[in-house]
DNA sequence: TTGAAAGCGCTAACAA
DNA sequence: TTGTTAGCGCTTTCAA
């Protein structure tokens, strides 16, 4: 690899004059600019990254730290977040922390040994504390961490309740909610949201409420015991697609037809949403867009610009797929 | 940030024997080594890794270029590298190609301007002459590149031969196949497998093979398309989960039951499998191993250990789900 | 056992 | 318009 010593001894010109025409600033004589372009054609030259990071402390480089990136919401943000950030020359490092505070605080630590302009983060444990010290730029993802800390999410109260309102308008009389885990900021809301929904409503009790943990396997379990405790339940709002699939499986093992007994709707509006059979209805975020807001608000905030909006709150929006019935129209005629 | 200096003056030292200390090589009193050990807790220091590149022209990073983080196969051999490397203090820098050769080139220039210790690729376009002028170590995952570049894969062709015997083993008498796209040499691999397995049977003609483009829509479309063709057919392997969710669907839609009258088979082993319905029997790949090792061959290349095996080959497995029919057992047995 | 100093490749004063 | 040079934070000779 060559470097910008022999291109300015091939170039006949000092360092300097090839960092001038490298980063296009200070004058230089079009004849030398030209000899300097020559030069560096010729010995195939690109400046090294790591030498301007130690100057200029910046890196070039962000990190994205999400719990796991197998799960499918991630992949996505993770690829708007790429995106944009490709398009402006930065690079982005995955992290997996596994919903771990020790993991986030030592990433945390390991991104900023590394000079990283900027980081993404979707955690439940980290509290401001843990971040203010660390002067890089912080943006909470999916779950906000505070009113100091930027965040790009959706308003996943309402969203509950759109999820319930709609259950409700197809006609369901009788409506259950598997939720997610306690620890999860975002499954407390959707919780919450059901609840605000439903909790004057003369069937309502708590144990139409079970915990299905995010998992499929658990899910269909408990929502069968539900579904057998009561057996009149013609609507359930699972707390994101994984819970919904869960169901679906829950009512084929107990011979309930979907959406005729029993209408079903996620939350999330992942990819898989489409996949299975029937389609699920759910709750969408605009996953790819939330990433990419992230993105832009943390470019904005390395860049220094003045931060007129630090929390962006998208809308869910209802996507409709097989699992929930139609009001008014039987089976024959969809 | 404290830097290496305010160590040294806080524990009266010099920046050498901080450093020392740091890496532990050359001697350093026990006296002195407490004082800077002492001053480094005290200054919270944590040395700059940007510094030490420039220097070591390591930068304990690695990269990792997929066609796109969103294809379900890639989260999870990204996890498995990142666990890996994150275990050994390195850190996952994740590049999308989309399939696309400037893409690859770009990302390789600016993974060796940032002197990226290793790159693991997956792609089907680049060659070994674009590789191997950047003398930094690669690995190809998922995809052979050349006999000299260090591989990590399956048997593709095997895989495709077995999941066609298994076809047969049940008893299907007229088997076709949707294959993925011609520029993947992983889905010729496997239709060559296939056609292997079927070349001499009486039923097989030339058009039981019809592409799916490794999408749903486009496998939904032409399985519909062959099957009210050739209404005989009652085996299906699809080049990948995903056309096998697109084969499940043309069936529903046809009202083809399976797998009573039609069992498919796809090839990868993603977790979607077990969420469709039926869930899906499929040659599963062991994913997650196919990253580790991948990212073990990278480090060992990277320590400059005598690499004592340039391709590594795991076999894919039978996954057994639901879209088989079992030979002699009825379905209400089951 | 320790320190001084050169150098990794680059940028930006400052001088010329 | 160009060159000289200090310095970013670290590691490693070389000398003491």
């Amino acid at each position: 690899m060559s470097t910008i010593k022999d291109v300015a001894a091939a170039a006949n010109v000092s360092v300097a004059t090839v960092s001038r025409v490298l980063n296009n600033n200070g004058y230089v004589n079009e004849d030398t600019r030209k000899r300097v372009v020559q030069a560096i054609s010729k010995l195939n030259y690109i400046p090294n990254e790591v030498a301007r990071s130690l100057f200029s402390k910046q890196s070039k480089t962000i990190a994205l730290i999400v719990p796991d990136i197998k799960n499918p919401f991630f992949p996505e943000v993770a690829r708007a977040i790429e995106d944009l950030m490709s398009s402006q020359e930065y690079t982005l490092i995955l992290c997996n922390s596994d919903e771990k505070i020790e993991k986030e605080i030592m990433y945390l630590n390991a991104m900023k040994q590394k000079y990283v302009d900027g980081i993404i983060i979707v955690t439940s444990t980290l509290t401001p504390k843990h971040i203010e010290k660390s002067d890089i730029p912080i943006v909470a993802l999916d779950r906000t961490i505070s009113m100091d800390i930027p965040s790009v999410s959706v308003d996943n109260f309402e969203g509950g309740r759109q999820a319930v309102q709609y259950l409700k308008s197809i006609g369901c009389k009788k409506i259950a909610h598997i939720r997610g885990p306690h620890t999860i900021i975002n499954a407390d809301e959707r919780f919450k949201g059901y609840i605000d929904e439903v909790k004057n409503e003369s069937w309502f009790s708590d144990d139409l409420v079970v915990n299905g943990n995010h998992q499929v396997l658990e899910t269909t379990k408990v929502t069968k015991e539900l579904l057998m405790k009561h057996s009149d339940i013609d609507g359930i709002f699972a707390g994101n697609d994984y819970m919904a699939v869960g169901v679906l499986k829950a009512a084929e093992q107990l011979g309930i037809r979907i959406p005729e007994d029993l209408s079903v709707i996620g939350f999330d509006g992942i990819q898989l949403c489409q996949l299975t059979s029937p389609e699920l209805t759910t709750m969408a975020q605009p996953i790819y867009e939330l990433g990419y807001r992230a993105a832009e608000l943390l470019l904005e905030m390395i860049e220094g610009k003045p931060i007129s909006k630090l929390h962006y709150q998208f809308q869910v929006k209802l996507m409709n797929g097989q699992s929930t019935k139609v009001l008014g129209v039987t089976n024959d005629e969809k």
